[in-house]
RNA sequence: GGUGGAGUGGCCGAGAGGCGAGGCAACGGACUGCAAAUCCGUGUACACGGGUUCAAAUCCCGUCUCCACCUCCA
């Protein structure tokens, strides 16, 4: 394998700085990320699995470039949405928090995410957060409001560099008005700590110096960080959205109480329904249970990485399959490649271009780009019957998909290996029909033989006659039979939230 | 009002001053009994109007359209 040396410089565009700069990390060797992970408030949609798509690739990039790698990403289980929704559904906050935590664990693993390092949940951390708020109310940065409502707000103006982040100066930002201003000193400034209200329930409730009370979303991701990943670390993610106010708050908190925080912004962009983000509140996003149900989710891993990270990707099915049809051309490559190839295929130096594309601010689609070209060469070695020249390809094609999360035998899409009693039976039957086409062809009885490929390809199985014998494979999904369904169906009912 | 981002060939989607990323689709060819798969070949695209330059999709000015953030949001 190439040794990192030999990587090049990881560079990445921080947008803090909204300049591309090399990765030089706080510790030599070892690369520490913070991601925002998600409020586990409902299932999970494509959208919010991109990030975690994303984060992945990054994660696997930097590991396989030598360094040794920790990821954060934490689960906001207790927040005003959670708090609502779990009233309305009669069931516990809590439980309404577990059960949609699993349902994020599903989507990751369904799309090959490889878990955190450590996953910490909010309300585990109440103590250092509350630590936090005293180093903010002893630095002069922080208040309890002034209505005894119990709220710990942030004063953003005891806070020069705030806004730096988001390029915004505070006296040019909107305050929100719906906000009853009545603590705060600001309209600006927010709540660090939210004072327990009537009607919540006691549980959702910790006491402070500042009375009962609950976590402000923003702080939660500050002490968690700070906890894990010490004053400075490397990389702080998450979605574009989170730029401001989440991010900026973080930023604000963690550098008014004297740490150094986050060398390096990362945010990746939207997936886009119709050109408009997909949101909970819109009602246009997609789930991931529902798009795996639909597409292989090797595809939908596939699709998330064809476009740069911080572009936005229109969900349509059309791209979906394309996706699907894609990654079968490069499974069948794998296939004959594999087939001509005896022995062990060995390990290969990843292709330079890709390489380089992948240090240029993880850049997938032109590492994608050196994948199909790869295959492209590997194939044509393939038809020459040249196994000596098809090792290298083959060898360098597995690599690019290790790395990029979407090896079929990364153990990670085994998950629901259970024994199919159907599928040897399947097997042998279409086997046995194919001998009976085979034998049809030899008499050259080009009629039975057609006819019998025919019922196959009726029943969604392709064949293939290759100088080795006929090969099957399922037809890859095609987005037409599910707008057909789809259209048969009655039209949605927005919910407005 | 403030702050960002985007408009690329039939479609998706990179690039960001100079030889047309890549994929899908289409067409032609090779291969095949016919197909499929695969390979080879075929494209004079960069919202609009000006400007800078030997050279602009890429830089500058202006215009239009779209999206996002400033309130919970990946």
């Amino acid at each position: 394998m190439t040794q990192p040396s030999d990587a090049g410089t990881f560079r990445l565009y921080d947008s803090a700085t909204r300049e591309i700069r090399d990765l030089v990390t706080v510790v030599p060797g070892r690369v520490s990320i913070y991601h925002c992970g998600l409020t586990v408030q409902s299932a999970p949609h494509l959208g919010h699995i991109r990030k975690e798509v994303v984060f992945d690739v990054l994660r696997r990039w930097l590991t396989w470039s030598g360094y040794d790698v920790t990821v954060v990403a934490n689960v906001t289980d207790i927040d005003d949405k959670i708090l609502t929704k779990s009233a309305e559904a009669g069931v516990p906050w809590w439980a309404h928090a577990y059960r949609f935590e699993r349902e994020l664990h599903d989507a990751y693993a369904a799309l090959g995410c490889l878990p955190p390092t450590y996953e910490p949940r909010a309300t585990g951390h109440v103590p250092e957060m509350i630590e936090l708020i005293k180093t903010l109310v002893e630095r002069g940065h922080a208040y309890a409001a002034a209505d005894g409502s119990g709220d710990v707000y942030f004063d953003v103006q005891s806070w020069p560099a705030y806004g730096s982040l988001s390029g915004q100066r505070i006296a040019d930002m909107e305050p929100a008005e719906d906000a009853d201003p009545r603590g705060k000193r600001d309209p600006r400034d927010f709540a660090l700590w939210k004072g327990h209200k009537g009607g919540e329930p006691t549980t959702a409730s910790w006491f402070t110096p500042w009375g009962w009370g609950r976590p402000g979303w923003h702080l939660e991701c500050s002490a968690m960080a700070g906890k894990y990943l010490g004053d400075e670390f490397d990389i702080h993610g998450g979605g574009i959205d989170l730029r401001f106010p989440h991010h900026e708050n973080e930023l604000a908190q963690s550098t008014a109480a004297g740490q150094r925080f986050a060398r390096y912004w990362m945010h990746n962009a939207w997936v886009t329904a119709a050109g408009e983000k997909m949101s909970k509140s819109l009602g246009n996003g997609a789930l991931v249970s529902e798009v795996t149900s639909r597409y292989p989710a090797r595809a939908v891993r596939f699709y998330l990485l064809g476009p740069h990270y911080r572009s936005a990707i229109e969900f349509s099915d059309e791209s979906l399959t394309e996706a699907s049809a894609a990654l079968a051309r490069i499974d069948g490559f794998l296939e004959r490649a594999s087939a001509l190839v005896t022995g062990p295929s060995g390990e290969a130096d990843l292709p330079e271009a890709f390489v380089a594309a992948m240090n240029d601010d993880l850049s997938t689609p032109a590492a994608v780009a050196v994948l199909y070209t790869t295959i492209r060469a590997g194939n044509a070695a393939v038809d020459a019957g040249d196994a000596g020249r098809v090792a290298e390809p083959l060898a360098q094609v597995l690599g690019m998909l290790t790395v990029l999360g979407l090896a079929a035998d990364d153990p990670i899409w085994r998950r629901s290996a259970a024994p199919d009693r159907l599928t040897p039976v399947v097997d042998g039957l279409v086997s046995t029909v194919l001998e009976q086409r085979t034998a049809a062809r030899a008499r050259r009885d080009f009629a039975a033989a057609d006819g019998i490929r025919d019922t196959l390809t009726a029943l969604g199985v392709s064949v293939e006659d290759t100088p080795q014998g006929p090969r099957w494979a399922l037809v890859p999904p095609s987005a037409t039979p599910d707008h057909h369904r789809q259209q048969s169906l009655p039209a949605p009912q927005h919910k407005q939230g």
